[in-house]
DNA sequence: GAAGCGTTTGTTATGTTGTACCATCGTCAG
DNA sequence: CTGACGATGGTACAACATAACAAACGCTTC
């Protein structure tokens, strides 16, 4: 299996990786009794295609292939079902989605986004969860969610 | 003049905070030699009404009190305008915007957002910036802008 | 003061992202 | 059977943002 939380997007077999996250949410969804429904995985496919942060009208064209009566609330609703199960991540400074590496476990995402290749990466970081955490606790804020998403060039397009 | 980087919303002088931050960017702007027109001063004043983030919208709400031609993108060239200053962050997680309590330093801002009364602060912390750069660095990624919005509940409204 | 230029603002239209609302359908418990 | 619930179908619209071009303004130069 695919280290998870390093993924490097220029490298791996993607379609292993996609495999492993379409298998850990189907287990997922069965363990918590909720329904993982074919409409629902394929939108879950559709955001796994890359790890690039895909926008939820480019899933709603690529939804329309196989489901024709596929309309933007049919697509919101399955992303806010992901997203509830923590199957999806939403990259908020783009207005786009994102599978989870670590679907399971509840956490706020912490991503390194490229912008020229766009290529996506989410940490994990404890050294940096941390850091968050006193943050808010010296300002006595209850942290509830944390937006964090870096932009800059990955390490391939970097040079 | 009151603590920068530690505004509390609930207990300051908002009208000395409005005009601190107004003379702030008339100096700077004169030194760069940049245009603080009277359109864009009176959009960083609707900025700064409150410590909440404010929609793009309903500054054009407020706007439109004073000047009647003011349309979308009247608001957002004065918001890119005001931003490329560093006069203002957006917040991406709420798609608003919000007076920079460090204008002048180039930075991007990190947020605590309380998503009972929205009051939002910057918090200016030097170790979360430098847990940021790490995290960056050991992912071999060249960050260029950081996006952090912490949501929860602020101290006041957690009681 | 007229011509040329860059910056700012006016104006219309449109593109992109996200939701409200109600109808329909299947499943399952009572 | 029927009522409740979860999922999906479908229409319309709200909210956020930008493209493209015209007009006005200040400045310099001749």
């Amino acid at each position: 299996m695919a280290a998870r939380g390093a993924v490097q997007a220029h490298t791996h077999n993607h379609k292993a990786c996609i495999e492993d996250a379409l298998a850990t949410a189907r287990e997922l969804c069965t363990e918590r009794g909720v329904q993982l429904t074919p409409l629902r995985e394929k939108v879950l496919q559709i955001v796994w295609k890359s790890h690039k942060p895909v926008g939820a009208y480019d899933v709603l064209d690529e939804l329309s292939r196989s489901h024709k009566s596929a309309r933007p609330p049919t697509v919101y609703r399955a992303l806010d079902f992901l997203m509830g199960e923590g199957l999806i991540h939403k990259i908020e400074s783009l207005n786009a989605y994102l599978g989870c590496v670590e679907a399971g476990a509840p956490h706020s995402g912490h991503f390194l986004i490229c912008r020229k290749c766009g290529a996506t990466e989410e940490i994990v970081d404890p050294k940096l969860e941390t850091a968050l955490d006193q943050a808010a606790k010296r300002a006595s804020f209850r942290a509830e969610r944390q937006v964090v998403e870096i932009s800059g060039l990955c390490a391939h397009c970097a040079g």
